[in-house]
DNA sequence: GCCGTTTTCGGCCCGACTGTTTTCAGTCG
């Protein structure tokens, strides 16, 4: 069983958290959690990386140990360390660290003091009244004990961006109507256009009568208030998604953004950078020994330390602050407005809802320039897929709809399907009679690593093939991605000129950020496809175009934004001419 | 456990809020 960077990853987190309970030197657990989100982040695998004579030291808080325990890990499949604990801590103990308020330390006194070794006995522990017995421990704690263990199925789940938008952005235009309210921004990693979030973090900065609080509290009516305090306040709002809010003086804003927005592991790097030059960086400015030396804006943080300003999406201690440094970070991030045109849509005839026309009419109305028609093919029976007269017919009307058209064109295509032995499921002679071609896998999601790739790399071998669809064929939080290697799969795009999609369906939103940019490396155009299935879900390309960001996508890096003629001439390079 | 323009030891980001305290520990972000 080959051992992956997601598996090395998570077992370096439960190390973390197994030497939390054990009250261990937090540095060491921060070096665990550390190497751990370095290595789910990683591009290549280890064990690639290790198998071509690279050394895992050589990445940054990587060490003699932590090398010792991959290689361990890639051995044995886990390391004697975390098996040694796993003897000495029951696993629902670890559990226990996910509760909302309890922490390594009180869960390690609950298991000592009652026995108590997972939520359910805590929570039993709880009704019967015996958690207020232990010093330290009272009444209300007992009590949040209690609201928490119930909440815990409802709660601390992260929730898909697009779910959480339209509420975030009604709060805020609500504070902002308030007298006396200056700014109010989302940070955090909604302001980071992660593809999921935990909770939101609001910043407002508003002046001193100024009724923030009382009205942000308000928008708990259905839900909970966890915390209330002058400056920081805590909800809960009824579909368990937190909302912090922290007010903030208007001078501090920048600084406060920059904290708030994180990651995290950004926030260390670049107050580590702070330290190292005599600054202390908090939310409250920039400081050296005796005075302020910015604050006011982002921007003026970031320069404190000579380093242009970052945008969010970067922010996740992937390399941008170094790129920053040199002046290496990407010069025109992919923004909405560079996307020329569409290349993955569906009509009525396969699973769409709306007719070609009709389509054709919303894509032309969003500014688009072009529209590529790519419906089901035949074998995908459960929405009707095209067979070769259907597809044929589809192109005449295609053409018929062109001639009534200036300035916007339809593009014939289709989204055919990778068969389980990598070969497409139409013949070349049909698909030559198209403008490009979408493979796609929908079936036999759980085929080996092995046998997934081979599949997918045939098709893309294949003399008409010109965009890998949604490659990972994940859900977020639905569906894992199905095993494949995606760095060979971005070889073969680069060997053989076609392009890779970044679906921007917001429960899909694949190729990952992580895989764009080793697209982008690797010189492989992505394509930011909206894979619209009604008018409607043009508007979703925002999404892909955020997650594109992430990736360190340029207007350069993407497919889409080429003129019709340029991409044209692309993507006749991917059909056999 | 990692790291080094303070380099093989001694640091490692830092502030707000809560609960149970009577000056602070634990948790969170």
């Amino acid at each position: 069983m080959p051992i992956h960077n997601p598996d090395i990853a998570d077992i370096f987190d439960a190390l973390a958290d197994y030497l939390e309970i054990e009250d261990e030197n937090p540095f060491k657990i921060r070096a665990y959690r550390n190497a751990a989100r370095l290595v789910r982040g990683l591009g290549p695998e280890l064990a690639d990386m290790i198998a071509a004579g690279e050394s895992p030291t050589d990445l940054p808080g990587i060490g003699k140990d932590l090398a010792a325990k991959i290689a361990e890990i890639l051995a044995t499949g886990t390391t004697r360390a975390l098996e040694e604990l796993k003897q000495r801590i029951p696993a629902g103990v670890i559990d226990m660290l996910r509760i909302p308020g309890l922490g390594p330390k009180r869960a390690s006194i609950l298991y000592r003091e009652l026995g108590v070794a997972d939520p359910a006995a805590l929570r039993a522990a709880a009704e019967a009244g015996r958690i207020r017995s232990i010093a330290g421990f009272g009444a209300k704690t007992e009590q949040a004990i209690l609201q928490a263990t119930a909440a815990a199925v409802a709660t601390g789940k992260r929730v898909g961006i697009a779910q959480v938008g339209p509420r975030i952005e009604t709060m805020l235009n609500e504070l902002r109507r308030l007298p006396g309210v200056i700014r109010a921004e989302a940070a955090g990693s909604y302001r980071r256009c992660r593809e999921t979030v935990g909770d939101v973090d609001l910043l407002v900065a508003a002046g001193a009568e100024c009724p923030v609080m009382e009205r942000f509290v308000e928008f708990a009516a259905a839900g909970q208030v966890l915390a209330r305090g002058e400056t920081k306040s805590s909800i809960l709002l009824a579909n368990g998604l937190q909302v912090d809010l922290r007010l903030v003086a208007n001078s501090d804003f920048g600084a406060a953004l920059q904290y708030f927005t994180g990651s995290k592991a950004h926030n260390v790097r670049i107050r580590h950078i702070g330290r190292r030059r005599g600054l202390k960086i908090n939310e409250y400015g920039v400081f050296t020994l005796d005075a302020r030396i910015a604050g006011e804006t982002e921007e003026s943080v970031y320069r404190a330390l000579d380093l242009p300003w970052i945008p969010p999406e970067l922010r996740e201690d992937r390399g941008e602050i170094d790129a920053a440094a040199e002046g290496r970070l990407p010069g025109e991030l992919i923004e909405a407005a560079h996307i020329q045109g569409e290349l993955h849509a569906h009509t009525d005839a396969t699973d769409g809802r709306d007719t070609l026309a009709a389509m054709a009419a919303a894509a032309r109305k969003r500014g688009l320039r072009y529209l590529a028609v790519t419906d089901h093919s035949q074998t995908l029976r459960m929405v009707d897929g095209l067979d070769e007269r259907r597809l044929m017919e589809q192109a005449d009307e295609i053409d018929r709809l062109n001639e009534g058209m200036k300035g916007f064109t339809l593009l014939k295509g289709i989204e055919v399907e990778i068969l389980e032995d990598g070969s497409l499921d139409f013949p070349d002679r049909v698909l030559q009679r198209l403008d490009l071609v979408i493979g796609s896998v929908h079936s036999r999601f759980q085929l080996s690593r092995e046998q997934q790739t081979a599949r997918i790399l045939r098709a893309m071998d294949h003399r008409c093939f010109s965009i890998l669809g949604h490659p990972s064929g994940r859900l977020i939080g639905e569906r894992a991605p199905y095993a494949v290697d995606m760095a060979a799969v971005i070889r073969k795009a680069q060997e053989r000129g076609c392009f890779l999609e970044l679906n921007a369906n917001p429960a899909r939103l694949d190729l990952t950020d992580v895989h764009c940019q080793m697209a982008r490396e690797a010189g492989v155009l992505v394509a930011i496809d909206t894979d619209a299935h009604s008018t409607a879900e043009f508007g979703q390309l925002r999404y892909g175009v955020n997650q594109a960001r992430r990736g360190w996508l340029e207007k350069k890096d993407v497919l889409n934004t080429r003129p019709l003629a340029t991409l044209k001439k692309l993507l006749k390079g991917t059909m056999g001419g």
